[in-house]
DNA sequence: TCTGGGGTCCTAGGACCC
DNA sequence: TCTGGGGTCCTAGGACCC
């Protein structure tokens, strides 16, 4: 048996933490730039705000209906997660951690035979020691866990624990799964399935093999098997390396100046170099890519460079080397930039890197360079050491107009208790 | 008029997830 | 003024090998 152990809007519920007053209140979080609305409070929902909905023409009605607004914080939502990761571990080491608000836990060999006892043992635990709520879904397979979860999460009556485990159970679970909440089911998908008349999980279950091959090709059929109890999803207990890393970011307003993007490619190259060590992985294909803003009365521009490298690398100064030599190459003056991003492609362990049989690059210096810069941020904090070219990033840098306090990693957000 | 049979690797595009 | 930022897997098609 599998559990899915989903928090329940947890951004909004990492905030509301730390400001208890926000509970009961219409409290929304904000996706960076203080673009979209990406986490709500039930009150939220009840007031009709979408997943997804952008926040700038809603100003006014949030205003009127007194919601709470925060901008995203991934440095407080992170380290919630892992604190909830930490107290799962407590209950089984067979965990895989799906996303930043949910995990699949193994259940096999589970000393509990009341399977209903034990997700609200581990709901009860996670609220108690770090302060959210969570949902527990569990059943035979993990889409089946995605199931029941989502059950939990909508039906009132299984205050927010939904075990799926007898062949009824899973029978009525199934009738009661609209086709567009099934796991792995899109938009078109969905859109494709109700024209075929395909409308829930079950009617899903009993639509012919040969048929889901053809037109949801492997990853349907074995949707259908799990969701029939046959396993064939395996729990990754391990974190599997990247395959591509990426750095992308919106500017908090349009740039013209390509000074200001070269200061944020070589940022976006730094943080990519950052991520590629902390996997001990090195990249031999970049991709750097600028583009005008796609809801603008003018035309769209989306320009982008692939650049193969002779030798693999996670360096910092080599990243933002290509990444610069990329921009160059497709930079166009006169346009309007809204976004610009660094994808590394092509990784491999940066213990067996192929060095080039012509190059003339000193990659002892650069790694006594990398290691050097990288202890010093360790230590001091992210940029302490920089490339020049990375300027301030006054110009571009995030809107986060409502940010709240890094309670949990920074000395200086602790929050303070007095007493009157 | 007629032109084999078996592979691999890479890329782009489209679907999905959170 | 203002619309996020990451990732994964699968398939088809093209280029190439013998």
């Amino acid at each position: 048996m599998y559990a899915l152990v989903d928090a329940n809007n947890f951004y909004v519920s990492c905030e509301k933490v730390f400001k208890p007053a926000l509970e009961g209140k219409a409290v929304i979080v904000l996706s960076n730039n203080d673009g979209c609305i990406i986490s709500r409070s039930n009150e939220a929902k009840a007031l009709g705000l979408k997943m997804a909905e952008p926040a700038f023409n809603k100003k006014q009605y949030l205003k009127e209906n007194n919601v709470h607004v925060f901008s995203s914080n991934y440095a407080l939502y992170g380290d919630m997660s892992n604190r909830i990761i930490r107290v799962l571990e407590t209950f089984t080491p067979r965990i895989e951690v799906y996303s930043i608000d949910e995990s699949f836990l193994d259940l096999t060999g589970f000393k509990y035979d009341n399977l209903e006892k034990l997700g609200s043992e581990i709901k009860r635990t996670v609220k108690q020691y770090i302060g959210i709520d969570v949902s527990v879904g569990i059943s035979k397979t993990k889409a089946l866990a995605k199931i029941a979860n989502k059950l939990a999460k909508t039906n009132e009556l299984y205050e927010g624990i939904c075990v799926l485990n007898t062949k009824r159970e899973i029978d009525c679970g199934l009738r009661n799964t609209l086709i567009s909440d099934v796991w792995g089911i899109g938009k078109q998908y969905r859109k494709f399935l109700q024209a075929n008349n395909i409308l829930n999980a079950n009617d899903f279950i009993s639509t012919n093999d040969n048929w889901i091959r053809k037109y949801i090709t492997v990853v349907g059929l074995r949707l259908k098997k799990e969701l029939q109890g046959t396993s064939c999803i395996p729990l990754e207990t391990m974190l599997p390396a990247k395959k591509a890393i990426a750095t992308t970011r919106g500017f908090g307003k349009i740039i013209t100046n390509v000074i200001y993007l070269k200061e944020a490619v070589s940022t976006y190259a730094t943080r990519c170099s950052e991520k590629l060590r902390a996997q001990n992985s090195v990249a031999n294909i970049l991709t750097v890519f600028i583009h005008t803003d796609p809801f603008s009365k003018d035309k769209y521009e989306y320009l982008s460079k692939t650049i193969h490298l002779d030798v693999s690398t996670n360096s910092q100064i080599e990243l933002a080397k290509f990444a610069l030599k990329g921009l160059k190459m497709i930079f166009i003056d006169g346009l309007r930039y809204k976004k610009a991003g660094v994808i590394v492609d092509g990784l491999e362990s940066a213990n067996n890197i192929q060095t080039g049989l012509y190059s003339n690059c000193d990659f002892k210096a650069q790694k006594q360079i990398s290691e050097a810069s990288f202890r010093i941020n360790q230590k001091y904090g992210r940029d302490t050491l920089k490339l020049a070219i990375q300027g301030d990033g006054k110009e571009w840098k995030l809107k986060q107009e409502m940010l709240s306090g890094k309670y949990t990693t920074q000395w200086n957000d602790i929050i303070k208790v007095t007493s009157t």
